[in-house]
DNA sequence: ACGGTTCAGTGAACCGCTTCACCAACCGGA
DNA sequence: TCCGGTTGGTGAAGCGGTTCACTGAACCGT
């Protein structure tokens, strides 16, 4: 059995003091140098470590910073938790990662469970921004929300869809495709939904033709999905997927169904992938800067949960990443 | 202001009793029936719900199972995260997922911060299992390891990593390769270190020319390294890797150099991981069937935290999957 | 010598729940 | 009728910190 731990007041009990000036002293407040140095000694000696649960119980505060996944077999989730993992370690904090595995009932329940551990502020891709608890939530504790999705929140990251968007299609419209199809996922955790909006205005401004289809979140669903879209007579010339993930999706059917790309169809990401530029051909996709999105996500948290108050949105912008899976039609 | 939260005093005086029973009410414990529902219905009444922090310092126990990640960044340790996330949620039970960024000393705060966190068990894929606060913490709480890297576990999940290696090297022996660069990296999360060990033992049964080259951790490290590999004179004819991520880095090397895989040079992973299938050729590569590996993990560390005792290890054995990548050698 | 500020440190009341020891009432059996 | 054993419940002492209100001493200028 390991020896029990030590408590604060065995550490006042060695000093002679009490119990609040050693936890003055441990925190570097209201104490004489010369004390604080006796009690930091002490502690050493004894090995104690305030303990984390009876301080949050006791203070309410704990340094954390929750992240919120609502799916992290996404991809993209992936990506935003390991950057973000990266970027607290910088700030000496550190995130605690709860994955609602594509619930939302989880969803609520993990988003109160983390604000009941007392996590300083959290980070959220919501899986279902529509619900109710988020506002409550966002009173409660600072959150910073990828994708500008929640209201009320102390601050957002936004993606300029619209700009993504325009880059994407753009782009196929430039190398001669007229007809493509836009596919996206439930639950694409990328962008906001309203992105189909900035989709129709698009294709409208370049008269394309468009056909929108929703596969089922995974692998497997956008590979099937994709799979009957190409194997359609009415084919379109060209896929633009929203996010590199499905991406991959259309890789795998076109690959069981011997086409070749770009030569019998075209297929533009969204997201840049770390796994993108390793496919064949490359996948040209409309780059994200996943770096840039996490540094300011850990900004906005990290400043928020240091008490600062003003709300601030800010709105990343898209870059085209040309690779190799778009032909230029004869 | 959100209202504060309701107390079970207040649960208490609502319906008159006294906070113990409410404690035990809604833990179903030690009162009748009629009781119980009285309880239930005030709180549901004042949208009670017991403050985990509190019942966590009173207690010692919280329900929660951490899951500690040398490094996130890592695809095989990303795979394992979500398996076990969606694995718990089975079990009505949720994990705290972090990740110390590849830094020990982070490793041993972090599981530090996880027992204080009162979780009833953790699962780990250490960074530096030599380290010696391991032991330590199994003592004080059920450890589950993940590859048999720590002593005194709760229960471990093992790979045969023998039968990988002679897996591997018998299926490149048998296309007529006979040099064979063997690419690791620091920090290969995988298999445990020894692998090394079967791997001179398989080559000398196998009379294989083996080279062992150990590459910076992460896409850019391998690449790197696969590069000075392929480029050097005495290139071999196949290279194993020991992650599929790894393999991913030989790819991106042979696309820089304008070799062809497997025309030019042989390519084999270790893991299976689901982005394998999609690469042009697909690589072969062990399979070590993440799915039985994360059931068995997640099973051991259930059992333990509801008190199981009899420690367990759990042996996975790994199966070839052969994609394209390995060409027979004329 | 005196009121007025700091400075260092103390005591006790929490934070919100669990748990242990104990008790009253009720039951059936002898 | 009395006794031992359940049942349903109570009170208070924790769990291990933080914080608020307060005190005693030292220091200030006059």
């Amino acid at each position: 059995m390991p020896r029990k731990r030590a408590t604060i007041r065995e550490v006042a009990q060695a000093t002679g003091l009490s119990p609040a000036a050693v936890s003055y002293a441990l925190r570097g407040l209201q104490v004489s140098e010369e004390t604080k140095e006796r009690v930091r000694a002490a502690a050493a000696e004894l090995g104690y470590e305030a303990d984390p649960i009876a301080r949050a119980l006791a203070s309410g505060r704990t340094g954390m910073i929750g992240l919120l996944c609502g799916s992290l077999e996404d991809l993209w989730q992936q990506s935003l938790a390991v950057g973000i993992s990266r970027g607290l370690r910088e700030k000496d904090r550190y995130a605690l990662i709860l994955d609602a595995v594509g619930d939302p009932a989880r969803e609520r329940a993990l988003a109160q469970q983390l604000r009941d551990q007392r996590v300083d502020g959290m980070i959220v891709q919501p899986l279902d921004p529509s619900a109710g608890f988020w506002k409550e939530l966002c009173e409660s504790l600072p959150v910073v929300a990828i994708g500008d999705s929640l209201a009320g929140t102390a601050g957002e990251v936004v993606f300029d869809n619209r700009r993504g968007v325009t880059l994407a299609l753009e782009h196929l419209r430039a190398l001669g495709h007229r007809s493509v199809a836009v596919l996206t996922s439930t639950r694409d955790s990328t962008p906001d939904r309203p992105a189909d909006v900035h989709v129709t205005a698009e294709a409208e401004r370049l008269s394309l033709d468009i056909e929108v289809v929703t596969a089922p979140h995974g692998l497997a669903g956008a590979t099937a999905a994709a799979r009957d879209l190409l194997a359609a007579e009415s084919a379109p010339s060209a896929v633009f997927c929203f996010a590199d993930s499905i991406a991959y999706g259309v890789y795998a059917a076109a690959q069981d169904l011997g086409l070749s790309i770009p030569g019998d169809v075209s297929v533009m990401g969204y997201d840049d992938h770390p796994m993108s530029g390793l496919l064949t051909p490359g996948l040209s996709t409309v780059d994200w800067d996943i770096d840039g999105i996490v540094r300011a996500a850990v900004r906005l948290i990290a400043a928020a949960a240091d008490g600062a108050t003003r709300r601030r949105r800010i709105i990343q912008t898209p870059t085209l990443r040309e690779r190799g899976s778009v032909a230029r039609l004869s």
